[in-house]
DNA sequence: TAGTTGACGACGG
DNA sequence: TCCGTCGCCAACT
């Protein structure tokens, strides 16, 4: 059953914008997790049918591609990431205060 | 049933 | 300022 906070996970990130990111504490935040690594657990468990969930968007505070190794291919996040016109150099997003979405209702 | 893991974050030294 | 440790809670073995 998908009722637990794994589809509340995937929902936010799905509202990530296109050209947007945001971080595992902020939807954690916002779904009241506490715990980032409840977001990461959940991507970490993100199944191939939910593949459509922009999960390149989501990186950790630092606006590392923390997860990039969970792609198919470690360039596959930053080059979509590039792709929307984020710059990431060295796994990082650059001037990433200015791409960071918070997960609010907008 | 209990222990370990995990795409993180905050705090303390 | 940098490095190390603890906490968070659900899922997996």
């Amino acid at each position: 059953m998908r009722t637990s906070y794994f589809q509340s996970v995937y929902d936010v990130v799905s509202l990530i914008p296109y050209g947007r990111v945001t971080t595992y504490g902020a939807i954690a935040d916002f779904l009241g997790l506490g715990s980032a690594r409840m977001v990461g657990w959940a991507l970490n468990q993100l199944p191939n049918h939910e593949i459509h969930i922009p999960a390149h968007r989501v990186v950790n505070r630092n606006g590392f591609l923390s997860g990039q190794l969970h792609f198919g291919t470690q360039n596959s996040m930053a080059q979509r990431l590039q792709s929307e016109g984020i710059p990431v150099i060295d796994n990082q997003i650059q001037e990433f205060n200015k791409y960071f979405w918070k997960p609010e209702v907008d």
